[in-house]
DNA sequence: GGATTGTGTATTTTT
DNA sequence: TACACAATCC
């Protein structure tokens, strides 16, 4: 993103630092007039300066104050350098912009606005896990097995409705799919009910709930739209249907819309991300005025070639072309090898060939599809110590003693949050089990009232046994006493506080397994954080909208991480692993989502492309372990052929390391030469990954993985996996189901 | 109520 | 293989 390199002005020194050194079409963008303008800006062509330089502008010129802009970005580390890049440009801190996320801007106007839908201010936003655990709840209560249909993928379900603007009454029955026999709107509508009583919401409904708190609220929504007299959006290739429309509405009066983004880049669709909203701009903004950035600072004409020939194959896209007056550089690399330990050998060599040639390990990255694939290259650079560093995993505030800890502290702050109160209830252990909390549901269900009221009343009483009784009381009493604490107290020792007197801390400390003292850290980690802020509200707001995981690059490592993970990041060398059909495209991808699916796989192997600088290098194996001793082999990635020849170097034979040393039974011998299969391999439609050898029964017919088959009862579907002389089918009616390889035949 | 054993599942994940 | 969750046992 950062184009640090010094562009051959166009205007004269007199200009101001955020005019300075821009190409016209930079310029151009930078300087429109008021009205709605789209900036399609290619990877690497400046397009955080152009907004921000944009931003910059209409202040200067007075063409608005901070508090009438709305500037949206998807994350919060684009929103955190786009002010500073702010503040730098125009040399001074810039108050009063509305500059965050969607979700965190649309948190604070639901905030100001809650009791308008039903909310009170102080409601909790709930994460993916409290989500689940509450949808689970519903399941169960709506008598529906768990196992054929997890919250997980009813909470997707739900998400991509509230992607869509969706509201229970929204949804249009067609959408209801076959989940939960065809009740899938129904718990959608329990579960907000549900988040209504609890006085909460989950991130989708942060945009959603604006977009009703809109509609029914039209005063409201005049008030913003004359407000906001700029509206800036990054990354507009990402927004999804929920977030166009709240911005088409808040934009509406003034009409001063700025989108920058590039529909090349567009990979989230999986997230409810829908290209079709930069793709449509013209036609949404009428009299759009439209910006290409198209000359690129980051790369080599090489990679740049090999990127656009790659993306070029793809028809759902706004035509460009980048361009630069840069070198050629060097040529793609683009290398088969044996296996994936082979492939992590070959990057670990060229790392330390690199290194060896004075380069910073920092300036590469190790880019692959799925973080499966990240073991084989941890195990190796461990093996030749090779310092490296994994992106991605879990977020801080995922791990389970982290939430924790804040369930305690959003039950301090909110009572009434039953999730909360659920999973701390007994973590400690104190004697609280599955037995008194099915009573106190029973109970607060029947009641209408929550967990914590409930609790206080049946302790009163007599209908719980002695030693819970006690348990609960204790329990109680405590969360009064820190409640108090919470009012004289500031937050970090209220936390400190609570997580010692609990016992929670105790917990930790008793605990011998080797996590226990990466735990404790954690929790003085979380305590330092709570520091920085005032209230517990604050610090509580601030931990599910922003905060991070912790990682300091400290020294200098190479970064390995998902494609995803790469988005906006530039490095110097990148190593692009696992190009194989199956991996990448992934399978399930282009099952589920057809050529649309397939389009954004390609998106994303241009995204990794363009990551680069100087060196792109692309990798492919010819077998892959997957999930522990499941070997399969695959075939080279049809985006490697793709590759413009011209920009490629294919890497023979002679590359690779011929010795290898290779662990019992595994994988299928190699035979000649290894890249003899893929010479002749022509990329083959329909099933992509051949066979799973091992584990096909010799007894039964060899049915290859991806195969499609008949069954006379299921009808037609895709074998997924075998076991023994069962496979695994995925069936296009029926589902997913274990069959005997004899019952099926080959389809067709 | 808590520990243990077994079973099923396994993309990508800005907030 | 590795992990999460549920059923099972003490």
């Amino acid at each position: 993103m950062a184009d640090h390199r010094a562009v051959e002005p166009l205007h004269h020194a007199q200009e101001p630092p955020h005019l300075a050194g821009l190409n016209p079409e930079q310029y151009e963008a930078v300087t429109a007039p008021d009205g709605p303008l789209l900036v399609l800006a290619g990877a690497g062509t400046g397009k955080t300066r152009v907004l921000t330089s944009r931003l910059a502008h209409l202040l200067v010129e007075g063409r608005a104050r901070p508090g009438e802009v709305l500037a949206v970005t998807f994350t919060n580390k684009a929103a955190r350098e786009m002010n500073e890049r702010v503040e730098a440009l125009i040399r001074r801190p810039v108050q009063g912009l509305w500059l965050g996320t969607f979700h965190s801007i649309g948190a604070r106007l639901l905030r100001r606005h809650a009791e308008r839908i039903g909310l009170e201010p102080n409601f909790t936003i709930l994460d993916t896990d409290d989500q689940q655990r509450l949808l689970k709840q519903l399941l169960e209560a709506a008598g529906l097995d768990a196992k054929k249909f997890p919250a997980r993928v009813l909470s997707g379900i739900i998400q991509r409705w509230k992607d869509r603007g969706w509201t229970p009454d929204q949804v249009p029955a067609s959408e209801e799919g076959d989940f939960a026999l065809g009740r899938g709107i129904e718990l959608y509508r329990a579960y907000q009910q549900r988040l209504a009583t609890l006085n909460a919401c989950d991130f989708g409904d942060l945009l959603l709930h604006n977009l009703t708190l809109f509609a029914e609220h039209p005063d409201v929504l005049e008030a913003y739209q004359r407000r906001f007299r700029v509206v800036l959006v990054d990354e507009y290739q990402d927004t999804n249907v929920a977030q166009y429309l709240w911005l088409r509405l808040l934009a509406q009066h003034h009409k001063n819309l700025t989108c920058v983004g590039d529909d090349d880049q567009s990979i989230y669709s999986w997230r409810g991300a829908e290209v079709g909203n930069i793709l449509r701009f013209e036609e949404d903004f009428r009299g759009a005025r439209v910006v290409r950035l198209e000359r690129n600072y980051r790369s080599t004409g090489h990679i740049l070639g090999a990127a656009s020939g790659l993306i070029a194959k793809n028809e759902s896209r706004h035509p460009k072309t980048l361009w630069t007056e840069d070198d050629p550089g060097e040529p793609v690399r683009v290398a088969g090898l044996w296996d994936d330990d082979e492939e992590a050998r070959f990057v670990g060599e060229e790392l330390e060939a690199l290194q060896r040639q004075g380069e910073a390990l920092a300036s590469a990255a190790v880019l692959v599809r799925a973080g499966f694939q990240t073991r084989a290259f941890e195990e190796r650079f461990i093996a030749i110590g090779l310092p490296y560093r994994v992106v991605g995993g879990p977020r801080f505030y995922e791990r389970a003693e982290i939430r924790d800890a804040i369930a305690y502290l959003r039950l301090i702050r909110q009572p009434d949050d039953d999730l909360a109160f659920e999973r701390i209830v007994n973590r400690p252990r104190r004697g609280l089990g599955e037995a008194t909390l099915a009573q106190l549901r029973r109970e607060a269900r029947a009641s209408e009232r929550s967990l914590v009221a409930t609790a206080a009343t049946l302790c009163g009483g007599d209908a719980l046994k002695p030693k819970p009784r006690k348990a609960l009381g204790d329990l109680l009493a405590a969360f009064e006493r820190w409640r108090g604490l919470a009012e004289t107290e500031p937050a970090r020792e209220v936390a400190e506080t609570v997580l010692e007197e609990s016992g929670y801390v105790a917990m930790w400390q008793a605990d011998k397994s080797p996590e226990a003292p990466g735990r404790l850290d954690n929790l003085k980690e979380l305590a330092h954080a709570i520091a920085e802020f005032d209230t517990l509200a604050g610090f509580l707001e601030h931990v599910s909208l922003v905060m991070e995981n912790a990682s300091d690059p400290a020294g200098d490592m190479v970064t390995v991480m998902t494609l995803h993970g790469a988005k906006g990041l530039e490095f110097d060398t990148v190593f692009l692993g696992g190009w194989e059909e199956g991996v990448f495209p992934n399978q399930r991808a282009v099952d589920e989502g057809g050529r649309a699916a397939l389009e954004e796989e390609r998106r994303l192997a241009y995204v990794g492309v363009t990551r680069a600088r100087k060196r792109s290098c692309v990798l492919f194996a010819a077998n892959r372990r997957l999930y522990g001793h499941n070997w399969v082999s695959s075939i080279p990635s049809r985006f490697v052929d793709e590759l413009p020849a011209e920009h490629c170097e294919f890497l023979q034979r002679d590359g690779f390391t011929a010795t290898r040393l290779r662990s019992p039974g595994l994988p299928p011998k190699r035979e000649g030469d290894p890249l003899a299969r893929f010479n002749s391999a022509k990329i083959r439609k329909g099933p992509v990954i051949e066979a799973v050898a091992e584990t096909v029964d010799d007894r039964g017919p060899e049915v290859d993985v991806g195969a499609r088959v008949f069954h006379p009862k299921f009808g037609y579907g895709r074998v997924e996996g075998a076991d023994g002389d069962k496979l695994d089918i995925a069936f296009d009616k029926a589902g997913r189901k274990k069959i005997m390889a004899s019952f099926v035949e080959p389809a067709r």
